[in-house]
RNA sequence: GGCCCCGUCGUCUAAUGGUUAGGACACGGCCCUUUCAAGGCCGCAACAGGGGUUCGAAUCCCCUCGGGGUCACCA
């Protein structure tokens, strides 16, 4: 049975690159039947409220990464939460004391500060001279009569080859001499990262560890704890991490305002940050930020779309599948064609899969994804009434593709709007209003208005006629009814959008524009 | 700096010794068109560099260069 986790930590946000590796861990298991879990990587603080985990299950539920064990799901093998499992972690430090695979260390921090300062100086190689390394009870008695404190160390080899395989990387082999005597238990009891790492993925009976790239350089000394503890090794593999937009460092959540600077990644930010600021969703960067994975369920994304798009950050199965079904995701997943590279983020491409999964998504379907928007936006009520249901979704049809994600459906609030709270953009008005032959036309047509028959296929023939006899070009009167009407110069067919505001509205608007516009 | 990893169009990638180095996103042009999208067609654009091995190298080997990760009582 293939047993895969992701163990993030409760910071309060999903993170891209996070979800990435996520995906890939859930897609393994998945493909050979086996199963996924989620444990909470919290050793470090008490100050870790479930608050901060509340996000990350939300953001894993939305995008459907379920997990088989974990938070909220429980399994057989927990408790889940690193924080609950500390006397794993201690029996597991004895055993390592007890082999002298570790010791207990009196070394204070400053003076390791210092050893590692000289090596430097002397440009070789830090290697601890273990100098306050205890070596009996006796000198634990006598250090700790002194004040000091205790950590445990690993008691690394000091000669000799690590090595193993890395499903990514292929052979691996790292000197022992290059890894440190890292701590593994503070003087309070507590335990680090690298120990109980180890001691979780084997109580959690993981076979396989997926895991960013940063983490390679971890392994050898977490292989160095597992064979010290008698445990069965893992397989490998380090993914890549996902890349800056345009550069190869590590993605950031802090340097928003950095990859602002490249137009793509601004663009996607900019339209996500326009719908947030109709529903009056908070900005900052901590939550709305392209990369973290609310942003996208904010501003209305599938999660089909991000996920396809994640799945081929790092991954393909060839050279001309670009979709995926989560069962062929599942279906073709495989490790050995992980590149070995890191891959930058694109924003403006992930944005192209979403139009593309958003195109095939019926009316229906899109009608009831954009529902919610209106209703936050307060332009419907909630829940909404049939009878509006069934308005929205003749938009909707109208809108076509232009609704590439669900919050698009804000750039037409006209139709929910009363007339006397419409705005006019301000550049269409001046273009297509504030003209006297506008103003000419748009009476002309509001009387044939008065008496026609409002629907599209009919508007669309008097208009033509009408653009005939005045002798003017179809745009000449097709964009002041439309500015006119909505407010704004771009949007669906002019003929569509008046059928569907209705006689009453669509006078109620001209007259507007035309008093405004008196004595041109 | 030590150690480790990586290096094909701007970006994501295909290619596993023999291709005019393919596709997608982006970009540019044209067409369509009542605006805006969408769509159709066309185009621009890459094997980091240098040595080998080989009849033949993006692919194998070596060196150089470049980029990144990591060197915590963080995870």
């Amino acid at each position: 049975m293939i047993r895969t986790r992701f163990a993030p930590s409760p910071t309060g946000y999903l993170h891209i690159g996070g979800v990435r590796t996520a995906l890939f861990n859930w897609l393994f298991a998945r493909r050979y039947g086996g199963q996924f879990l989620l444990r909470i990587d919290d050793t470090d603080v008490g100050r870790n409220q479930p608050e901060a985990l509340q996000p990350i299950l939300d953001g894993f539920r939305w995008l459907g990464i379920d997990w088989d064990e974990g938070p909220e799901v429980g399994g057989p093998y927990g408790p889940y939460y690193q924080s609950e499992r500390l006397d794993r972690y201690q029996a597991a430090v004895k055993t390592l004391l007890e082999k002298g695979l570790a010791y207990y260390d009196y070394a204070t921090v400053e003076e390791m500060k210092a050893e590692r300062e000289a090596a430097e100086r002397a440009k070789r190689p830090f290697l601890y001279s273990r100098r306050w390394m205890a070596e009996t009870p006796a000198d634990r008695a006598r250090w700790e009569s002194e004040g000091r404190k205790g950590v445990v160390r690993l008691k690394m080899p000091r000669e000799g080859v690590c090595r193993f395989y890395d499903h990514i990387r292929g052979d691996m082999a790292v000197e022992w001499t290059h890894e440190a005597d890292h701590v593994i238990q503070r003087a309070d009891g507590s335990c680090l990262y690298n120990l109980a790492n180890v001691v979780d993925d084997h109580d959690m009976r993981i076979t396989h560890v997926i895991r960013a790239e940063e983490h390679l350089s971890n392994t050898p000394r977490q292989i160095f704890i597992a064979q010290g503890l008698g445990y069965e090794l893992p397989e490998y593999a380090h993914v890549p991490f996902v890349a800056e937009p345009g550069s190869k460092n590590k993605l950031s959540k802090r340097k928003l305002a950095q990859y602002l600077k490249n137009p793509d990644f601004r663009q996607v930010y900019e339209h996500g940050k326009a719908i947030a600021a109709v529903l009056g969703l908070p900005a900052s960067a901590e939550t709305f930020n392209p990369v973290i994975v609310d942003f996208y369920r904010q501003v209305g994304y599938l999660p089909d779309a991000l996920v396809n798009y994640l799945l081929l950050l790092g991954w393909s199965l060839d050279d001309k599948t670009e979709f995926f079904t989560r069962a062929e995701m599942i279906r073709h997943f495989s490790l050995e064609r992980i590149n070995k590279s890191a891959a930058s983020f694109d924003a403006k491409k992930l944005r192209a899969f979403q139009e593309r999964y958003m195109a095939l998504e019926p009316v229906e379907r899109k009608t009831e994804l954009v529902l919610p928007f209106l209703q936050k936006a307060k332009l419907i009520p909630r829940p909404a009434p049939a009878e509006v249901v069934q308005r929205v979704m003749a938009i909707v049809r109208a809108a076509g593709e232009r609704i590439k994600v669900a919050g698009d459906i804000l750039d037409y609030d006209a139709f929910f709007v009363p007339t006397e709270r419409l705005n006019y953009d301000d550049k269409a008005f001046t273009q297509h209003i504030r003209k006297p032959a506008a103003n000419a036309l748009l009476r002309k047509i509001r009387q044939r208005l008065e008496t026609a028959a409002f629907e599209a296929k009919a508007l669309e023939l008097l208009i033509q006629e009408f653009a005939q006899t005045e002798g003017v070009k179809l745009n000449d009167i097709n964009q002041p009814l439309r500015v006119a009407v909505t407010g704004k110069a771009i949007g669906f067919s002019t003929y569509e959008t008046l059928a569907l505001l209705g006689r009453e509205h669509c006078l109620e608007r001209i007259d507007r524009v035309l008093a405004q516009t008196e004595g041109l």
